[in-house]
DNA sequence: CACGGATCCTGATGGC
DNA sequence: TGCCATCAGGATCCGT
């Protein structure tokens, strides 16, 4: 569900809130993902001093110690003085002196972290193949050419895998592809370089903007803030199926890559 | 190391 | 209305 802009969209709603706080209190839910590997209580008396972004992770840095926290599929945050109280699938709860922090995550594929620092093993499994961040300096060509060549299978499923780059989920995968022009079912290593610069921008352009305009195309998605989403970028080719390409006319095209819908519009994406 | 597929879970939607 | 199948924004694990 959350891609990177939608993950750096709530990360911006509630870090200056929750900076600075002391937590009161800790709960934990039906099982997530992964969830904790400590317990409730240890949480208490932390301070939490930051919260960080990696790739759709958030890591909220306490005074020893931080949480990483995943969204999954379907989960969001709420930070807000008053909340109703947990419904049923509030899977983590954290009351600070500023306000409460929880997990609403019907599917639970999401995941709440306490690691000792990030170097633990927990954290070095859940962080540790995690590609560049797109929207950083580090993002640079000549690397992002040299990793797409050592893969063979379609550059959509790398773009997926995030051990390149992190970030681009399936919605942004389809746009960004779109926007440069390259079919999704093009094998990562035969891209020539010129098109891999166009990629390379693109992606940048499509998640920035996506930041940009607070988080994105998704239906149901809310900020921490409890401000909901809003339509402001319109996807070019995702969930468009038999639809107009709004560059060339062209029906748009899904089919599927790993069991993941994709989207692209025959005619400007050739190969 | 790189690849493809199965897998975790719940809710929404569409066909019959 | 009920029932069943399919699909959904993720990413890890496992066998090859």
């Amino acid at each position: 569900m959350p891609e990177l802009p939608e993950v750096e969209v709530t990360r911006l709603s509630f870090v200056n809130q929750i900076s600075g706080a002391k937590v009161l209190s800790a709960r934990l839910g039906k099982p997530l993902r992964w969830s904790l590997g400590c317990p409730e209580n240890d949480l208490v008396g932390r301070t939490v001093l930051d919260v960080r972004r990696r790739g759709k992770y958030l890591l909220l840095d306490l005074d020893e110690g931080l949480l990483l926290i995943h969204l999954g599929m379907s989960g969001s945050l709420i930070f807000a003085q008053q909340l109703s109280p947990d419904g049923a699938h509030d899977h983590f709860a954290m009351v600070t002196s500023r306000g409460t922090l929880r997990l609403h995550d019907p599917r639970r594929f999401g995941a709440v972290v306490h690691a000792t620092h990030e170097d633990d093993p927990m954290a070095r499994k859940l962080l540790g193949r995690l590609g560049v961040e797109p929207l950083s300096d580090s993002f640079v060509l000549p690397q992002f050419q040299a990793r797409l060549k050592t893969r063979n299978t379609a550059i959509k499923q790398v773009l997926l895998a995030g051990d390149v780059v992190v970030g681009v989920g399936n919605i942004y995968a389809s746009e960004a592809l779109f926007l440069a022009g390259i079919r999704p079912t093009a094998k990562a290593a035969k891209l020539s370089g010129p098109r891999i610069a166009k990629l390379h921008a693109a992606i940048r352009d499509v998640l920035a903007r996506a930041v940009a305009t607070g988080g994105s195309t998704l239906r149901d998605f809310s900020s921490a803030n409890g401000e909901s989403g809003y339509f402001q970028l319109e996807a070019m080719v995702y969930a468009r199926e038999g639809q107009a390409c709004r560059v060339c006319g062209s029906a748009v095209k899904a089919i599927k890559q790993g069991q993941r819908s994709t989207f692209y519009c025959p005619s400007c994406q050739k190969r």
